[in-house]
DNA sequence: CTTGGCACTCGGGAACACAGAGTGCCAGCC
DNA sequence: GGCTGGCACTCTGTGTTCCCGAGTGCCAAG
């Protein structure tokens, strides 16, 4: 169907529309990238790929631009991931190292992700989901009032304050606060409430309303944050591109609902998922692409990372700048 | 200098001119705002306003606009603070209750200030500076490694992982975490350098080395944070006006140290500071003003708030709002 | 001091022409 | 059969001109 001159003629109008961002002719297509042919024959070829859905012209006697489907088989088959420079990596290590802790891991990330690509980036705080249990932390704060201190491996840091039903003494808490790292420590959060349900017949009769009251806030805790905190960075890199449509894609910014739909979820968790033009779930974002990346410490992923861009970005090396700092992200994450 | 009508004229310019974001003329002034006078004279006061610097003509032959000074004079003498309807009011008050922890607190009051102005919303997190300690916490998570967790009485949580020089059993990190707490608790966060430096005096020997360490960690965790994260959103409020300069704003917003500066000091925490266009430290927010107030849990004044917006935007409204919700917010912290 | 009248200015939109880039197609050539 | 040069055609974008209308500044009269 398309032989292998049609590919380099699609690759060569991805490559030149997306540097130069004006649609890109024939001529100008044929000088700059030596196919060996005319002028006459690429037409010809273009002409094709037209057909085929995989370009299209703004108007009548402009140059061609690729469609969505035609950025899609670029990314699928033209296209290498292009690997980041010495410097960037040393960079991005130095950058990441300097991080203290969780909080500032996120932020740090976002910001360099978005100025390396030059694009939006986006990055999901590390699941609770999948992380487990390293410690829980009662603190009385007054007479019947605790404050709940939930932290898990991943670093992350969950706190609540409690009000209690009967006053308690330091002891009392003391005990509870036993018991449940006795129980919990380890514990995978997705088994939490179980393991909580089983809790009460381990305590004295008298203890069981104050912990029903505290294991419930635990739960809520939980329930609450299992939808994930997503932030991003860099929206002033959406100023250049995008003149119409900039409302709905910073709309789209502030719903943490549509982000995390966005970063969508890995099928293969080393894989790079790649959603191009209307692609995208969101209407609003029928002009953007994402490029999105699981990270972990490890094996396991524990949330995604991306960045969001005009369907005409350097995918390439959005892909190498995505890829690496997912990879980078997870190694901290896992020595910290 | 200028006599009443004037600065009726001024008012009745500036208020059109927000409602429009048109240049407005000496005859649809005359009619909308009954004066009493002709459009004659109101081109008169308008020459005169011109010449004082309080309006402007973007050409000859268009209608005034205010200026920086213009809007000034309107801020301080010829507009008052509108208040909010009390359905409004109502809306805050349930949306900030349903607030969980700090976290939550800030990220409702600045999606609840943007959507409420439709405008930027800016919040600065509650101040370490002026909080006091609730509580520490040392949390063993391995054999030479352990997380500091501080609490303080606004709610916010500062954690850190601290490598040991030495392996600690459980036992000495409670009895440190006693002797912290002895110390510390209810200490102002600004004295906890001083009290810090004398602990080490009521420690046995051998436990110096290990305390060093902690103690050092903790400092730093006061030092690092004391430049205050700021968080802001409604940006997609942005890309109605400003079709240039947009970039130079946004990237502004993401600029902590620029937020800061922005949001500035409190001279009386009650008041409202409004900046006006040039009046902006930052010469990319020259076509921008700050509505900020001071926020806190009682008397005193834990952080700042605002919104960033046009020149041309509704002030009284603006202030209203702005001062609405730094009360509540306050509320809030305080009762947490 | 206010007012109506009047000449003047200037921006913005409509109409128009034009150059340039790019295309599609066709006939000839390898 | 596929490639190529040539050629007519079709657009967009730009620059030019023209004109309308809103709004002004100034002046003389009330």
């Amino acid at each position: 169907m398309l032989d292998d001159r049609k590919l380099a003629v699609l690759r060569a109008v991805v490559e030149d529309y997306v540097s130069t961002n004006e649609p890109v002719g024939s001529k100008a297509l044929a000088e700059r990238h030596n196919l060996g042919v005319s002028p006459a024959t690429v037409r010809n070829d273009m002409a094709v790929l037209e057909e085929q859905g995989y370009i299209t012209q703004p108007h009548t006697s402009a140059g061609r631009v690729p469609t969505d489907k035609g950025y899609r088989l670029f990314v699928d088959r033209l296209s290498q991931i292009k690997p980041l420079s010495g410097a960037e990596r040393r960079a991005i290590e130095t950058f990441l190292a300097g991080a203290v802790d969780l909080d500032d891991v996120v932020t740090r990330t976002v910001r360099l992700l978005a100025q390396l690509t030059r694009q939006v980036a986006v990055v999901q705080y590390p699941s609770l989901t999948r992380s487990t249990v390293r410690h829980v932390e009662l603190v009385p704060i007054a007479e019947r009032r605790i404050m709940l201190v939930l932290i898990t491996n991943t670093g992350r840091v969950e706190q609540r304050v409690v009000d209690l039903p009967e006053a308690a003494g330091d002891d009392r808490i003391a005990h509870l606060r036993a018991v449940l790292n006795a129980n919990l420590d380890g514990c995978g959060l997705s088994r939490v409430p179980d393991t909580v349900a089983a809790l009460p017949e381990r305590l004295a009769e008298e203890d069981r309303p104050l912990a029903a009251t505290i294991l419930s806030v635990l739960l809520e805790t939980l329930v609450e944050r299992h939808e994930e905190k997503i932030v991003f960075a860099g929206a002033a890199n959406l100023a250049g591109d995008f003149t119409v449509g900039l409302r709905e894609v910073l709309e789209a910014l502030e719903e943490q609902v549509v982000l995390m739909r966005l970063l969508g979820e890995a099928s293969d968790p080393a894989a790079l998922t790649v959603r191009i033009g209307r692609e995208n779930p969101y209407s609003g974002l029928h002009g953007t692409s994402i490029v999105a990346a699981g990270y972990g410490s490890g094996d396991n992923e524990l949330a995604r990372l991306g960045v969001l861009g005009p369907t005409r970005m350097d995918y390439p090396v959005t892909m190498g700048a995505v890829r690496a700092v997912a990879r980078y992200v997870g190694q901290i994450l896992a020595g910290s």
